[in-house]
DNA sequence: CTACTATCCGTGCGATCGCTCGGTTTTGAT
DNA sequence: ATCAAAACCGAGCGATCGCACGGATAGTAG
């Protein structure tokens, strides 16, 4: 179930009707793809529905057939790069050892973040709130639930004595919002690999006993 | 010196006249006020100079007496935020124990993002970054001079064997950037003591060695 | 081929934006 | 009382914005 939200949204910030043929499809990842370039280039300010159209190679007609208004552009954008994300962190299996699961979580949140740091800091700087609040919000679900299965399959390991939910989120947005730091205000630091060593570290002695 | 960068600065985004009397004085921060208020109530979207100058009771004539143009005045507002921020770190006194720096800086941190958390969020996530990215480097180097200062003075305790200016920055960035994601995303957790306790004890244990 | 639907197009409307400018009012030094 | 500097004012200009709309074109099913 996790990770399907896409069809049922608030439509001011979602499709306005699904593209059907081969063509319509492209269309609307053109302009999504013109949205992030202009996003990433010019900022959030610059990115106008008559420029994301010319930019697209699409009229402004076509980019209104789809796209209920201008901040679904950017809601829609969001929510596939989050779905992305997510797929990504699906495919890899997760391991027996809770210092394995700790260094793939913070090492697949790094790599996504290496990606395209100026895209996503953006999105997150930029980009009006409630345009892509309620697609944050359906993703952070999705993230957490993988948060917390993975906290579970080791509680009997953990230290802290607090309630399992607490921790999953403290942590996850922790990680998340460090590496977003580092990608917003850093990026040339993103690559450095005493970063990634100093995240896991730090999560690694706050959540498990120091013998092992 | 530090924390007194406000007088050299890009012409863009700063004052384009100091106020010289005490009415010209409280229509600037009648303007930043407005500004400020406009910001969390209804987005970066709706905050035109118009409509600043209007619920500042001030013409949008001298609005322009005092900002070259509109972002100048959100760069204003980051501006006296984080000089009120630094001087109330700064006002307390440092203790002797490393733990009770940690514990301090970190208090702090969340202290002051509860201060106005829609206010933080707002413009961290809706005004563009040019328009204040000068002022978060001034003042990220005033930080970071604090941050670094504190781990120098306890440097024999410390337990990760990295260069402590890295390990400065990774810790402002790593507690400040948690502390955004809590204001911006979750600001009533703010309030839970846990937050708070679990991030200095995360702090306190990538830092320091176990015994005592 | 026909009929129907999906898709695409771009002119241009009404609203709003950032900002200028010429002029009036207030202040403080003399 | 005088006067220059400081502060304030607001109508309105040119540009741009988001977006609707009416019609042209391309794909599909029978």
């Amino acid at each position: 179930m996790a990770g399907r939200h896409s069809t049922d949204a608030n439509p001011a910030y979602s499709l306005r009707k699904q593209p059907r043929q081969r063509r319509s499809v492209a269309t609307v990842t053109a302009i999504l793809d013109a949205a992030a370039r202009i996003l990433t280039e010019t900022g959030y300010a610059t990115a106008s529905t008559n420029r994301i159209a010319e930019r697209a190679g699409v009229s402004i007609g076509s980019l209104y057939e789809y796209f209920p208004g201008k901040e679904a552009v950017f809601g829609e954008l969001r929510r596939r790069e989050a779905q992305k994300a997510y797929a990504e962190l699906m495919t890899r299996s997760r391991p027996d050892d809770p210092r394995d699961a700790i260094r793939h979580l913070v090492s697949a949140r790094l790599r996504w973040m290496r990606r395209n740091p100026a895209l996503y800091a953006a999105l997150e700087t930029e980009v009006p709130r409630h345009a892509i609040a309620e697609v944050e919000s359906e993703i952070y679900e999705d993230f957490l639930a993988v948060s917390l299965a993975a906290l579970d399959a080791y509680r009997g390991l953990l230290r802290p004595k607090v309630e399992l939910r607490f921790l999953a989120e403290f942590l996850m947005r922790a990680v998340s919002a460090t590496a977003n730091d580092y990608g917003l205000r850093a990026p040339e630091r993103l690559d450095d690999p005493q970063l990634e060593q100093a995240l896991i570290e730090m999560v690694e002695r706050y959540l498990l006993n120091d013998d092992g």
